[in-house]
DNA sequence: ATCCTTACGCGGTGGAGAGC
DNA sequence: GCTCTCCACCGCGTAAGGAT
């Protein structure tokens, strides 16, 4: 039987085809290994694929479900130069994991993604720079990719897996893979965000059980337990993250509220629907001494004209700076535009309207 | 002995829905 | 529209047990 196929624009002017002898990959890690291994690609990408209900406008890949045989996909580089073609990202050296805001927009603000609805080709795929791998890529998937455990955590659950397809008999879970589990799924959870709702919890312990049966357990939907055990992996997680730093949690930490606020429970402040990127941090070697610098320049900068290249690098780059301010602080929509000029742009509108955490259409 | 992880309780918040 | 109740969830502290 013939193997499903795909054709990858690898670049402008590059278009190659993907073979996959072993069927669709299952997961977009998979996906994104497989493409580069067979090309060679060694910087981050996104993968954009054709999609239908948009006159086959690309959109961003969130699940491999979207995947057809004989499809066409395209590689969105993530880079920290803008404008730099996607030829040079192809061969420059790999840095960090970087990401973009406007990809991320793309996913989780309809007003930016209208932006990107029409783009088709990587000249008009506006990559901004934010020079620091804790930027979120993608929104909820739809079926949540179950990452690759530790070569051990693996083979015990293949053969678990073979056990229970022959035998009917589930895996007896040996000391310290219940652990390696949850640890590898918190983190997994943690790329898309801090405090998964109840649902995200049942998809991924569903995803968990549909990859691994030999895991199933005896309730009415085979993974109760492995809900509970994530609810509570989850919150121990945030503890951790709060310990080293992470902004996104330590904002609700008890000795980071005013007095008056001083309750666990009390305005936990935590992504509204659909938002990606709530509290990240802020780029390597940036303070909100240096940042503050940067805003001072914009002010200067988006008076004079010939700017915009300029503005839009230092708006990227201020990015986690006006999070901390909209979520800490809560200003005004005033009080933001006094602070932020260039937001309310309207070439900026589109793209930076989820950095404020506002629909501003 | 010490550290780490899981699981749990506590006292509270806040959103949803019912009743008025 | 307001009040009340219910319930899920929050950070924090901690017990228990396993790993080192």
């Amino acid at each position: 039987m013939a193997h499903p196929k795909l054709r990858v624009i690898v670049e402008d002017n590059d278009y190659r085809r993907l073979d996959l002898p072993s069927g669709m990959p299952e997961t977009l890690t998979e996906l994104h290994n497989t493409i580069r291994e067979a090309f060679g690609v060694e910087h981050d990408f996104n993968i954009q694929f054709m999609d239908p209900d948009f006159n086959n406008d690309f959109m961003n890949l969130t699940t491999v479900q979207d995947l057809q045989d004989r499809g066409t996909i395209k590689l969105v580089y993530m880079q920290n130069v803008v404008g730099v073609s996607p030829v040079s990202s192809l061969r420059s050296t790999p840095s960090t994991s970087l990401s973009s805001e406007t990809l991320v927009s793309s996913q989780s603000s309809p007003c930016a993604s209208s932006i990107h609805a029409s783009s088709t080709d990587s000249d008009s795929t506006i990559i901004l720079k934010h020079s620091d791998s804790e930027l979120r890529e993608r929104a909820w998937p739809r079926n949540f990719p179950i990452p690759r455990f530790s070569y051990n955590v693996e083979m015990q659950l293949q053969q678990g897996n073979e056990s229970f397809r022959d035998t009917g008999n589930q895996l007896k879970i040996a000391p310290g893979l219940k652990s390696e589990i949850l640890e590898k799924l918190a983190e997994e959870i943690f790329l898309y965000t801090a405090y998964p709702q109840n649902y995200q919890i049942d998809d991924v312990a569903g995803a968990l059980i549909k990859k691994f049966p030999c895991l199933k357990e005896q309730s009415a939907t085979g993974y109760y337990s492995w809900m509970i055990s994530l609810k509570y992996k989850m919150a121990n997680y945030r503890t951790k993250m709060r310990i080293i730093g992470c902004p996104e949690v330590t904002v609700n930490a008890l000795k980071n509220k005013s007095s008056d606020e001083c309750l666990p429970a009390k305005n936990v402040k935590k992504p509204k629907k659909a938002e990606v990127n709530f509290f990240p941090s802020h780029p390597a070697g940036e303070t909100d001494e240096s940042l503050e610098k940067v805003r001072l320049e914009l002010l200067v900068d988006i008076r004079q004209r010939n700017t915009a290249s300029r503005v839009r690098e230092k708006m990227s780059k201020t990015f986690s700076y006006r999070r901390k301010e909209v979520v800490q602080e809560k200003p005004t929509a005033g009080e933001v535009k006094t602070r932020w000029p260039a937001l309310f742009h309207i070439s900026e509108v589109g793209i930076y309207c989820t950095s404020l955490n506002l629909c501003l259409l």
